[in-house]
DNA sequence: CCTTTTTCTTAATCTAGATTAAGTGCAAAA
DNA sequence: TTTTGCACTTAATCTAGATTAAGAAAAAGG
């Protein structure tokens, strides 16, 4: 079945042909590790979900310094919200960290499916809302949690990224610097 | 006009009928300052939405440190969103900072509202994107600002909030000590 | 009105995590 | 095979912001 629609099916059921209308709606495309989707400052035209490989979204603020808002793998969207509703320049660059095969959704054919099916504001209500609460979360743990805390809950929330994202990409994403992180996993190895 | 119906209408248009059903389906209800409308360990019940007053959202880490998720007053949503999903207890407080008038709409009307005016699907989606993209620019400004940059971007975004607010309670929102609030405070009336 | 409680300020001291710097290991290019 | 460039480690030093403490000011409550 095509990752997709079984990603869809989660939250809503469709028929057949409304199954064809969005895989006619999406365009499918590879890309090679290090290849930007999406540059700070441009426009983001498309929502994009990930079958197979590795995605990053992150800034990068005043002081040259990257910040990981989120990564992607299989079966996960990922995108600059931002940038995608209000169609204008964001922030974000969104980065293939291992050779990806990614579905392309654009915003007009997102507003397309929204009319053609309104069941997919449905779902789409609900990966949002999904997303925001993740979202809190991470906010509220990092303005309470220590450093340590927050490496420990990133791994047992993420196994798999664990294995598969550079230790560099996960200290940007918990909030420190790389020698810190280093430190803080030899410091957890000897206990 | 009533407020509530002045929010959704932002977003989507109702007929007059729709907007009948959907105030039957909520209730209006007063509250004194610092009443607690929820609170942690329990399950959250209810979506509000402010006509009056000011309320805020807030959790409390293993040090007995409270941290402040959200503020709302006058023509905003609050809510527990992690345990009105799941329906699971929840680790917010919500509290009315300054005596209010807020609607009432509990999961199941809103459920119910969701299958009789499905445009409702809609709105509640656009209100949850825009709440995401207002939470992922916090995270992104706690993981690479100053607390200085947050404090001034505090201003600057939430010009009402400020008059309102006591300073331990945005201290606590954009991530520091009200001791280290007032002290960037007198820094930056010195420039 | 006075009393009590809470908020805010100021200042000294402390610390988690940043910065800087130097070195190691390893894979890709050449 | 050498070289170049990352990713990671370790360690010394530094600093933004926390903690502690105590007084001043404001607000709440009788």
């Amino acid at each position: 079945m095509i990752p997709i629609i079984q990603n869809i099916s989660k939250h809503i059921s469709l028929t057949h042909e409304e199954e064809l209308l969005i895989i006619s709606k999406v365009e499918t495309q590879h890309f090679k590790s290090k290849t930007l989707l999406l540059n700070a400052g441009e426009i983001c035209k498309y929502s994009y979900f990930v079958n197979s490989g590795l995605l990053r979204s992150f800034n990068i603020n005043d002081n040259i310094v990257e910040h990981v808002l989120s990564f992607a793998c299989e079966g996960w969207w990922i995108g600059d919200m931002y940038s995608l509703l209000s169609q204008k320049p964001g922030n974000l660059f969104i980065e293939v960290l291992e050779d990806a095969e990614v579905v392309l959704l654009s915003k007009e054919n997102q507003e397309l499916l929204y009319s053609e099916i309104p069941k997919l504001e449905r779902f789409f209500r609900i990966l949002t809302e999904n997303s925001l609460v993740a979202n809190q979360e991470r906010l509220m743990d990092n303005l309470s949690l220590s450093a340590e805390e927050r490496f420990e809950k990133f791994c047992k929330k993420y196994p798999t990224l664990i294995q598969k994202v550079s230790q560099k990409h996960i200290a940007s994403y918990i909030g420190v610097t790389p020698e810190f992180l280093s430190k803080m996993k030899s410091r957890l190895l000897r206990k």
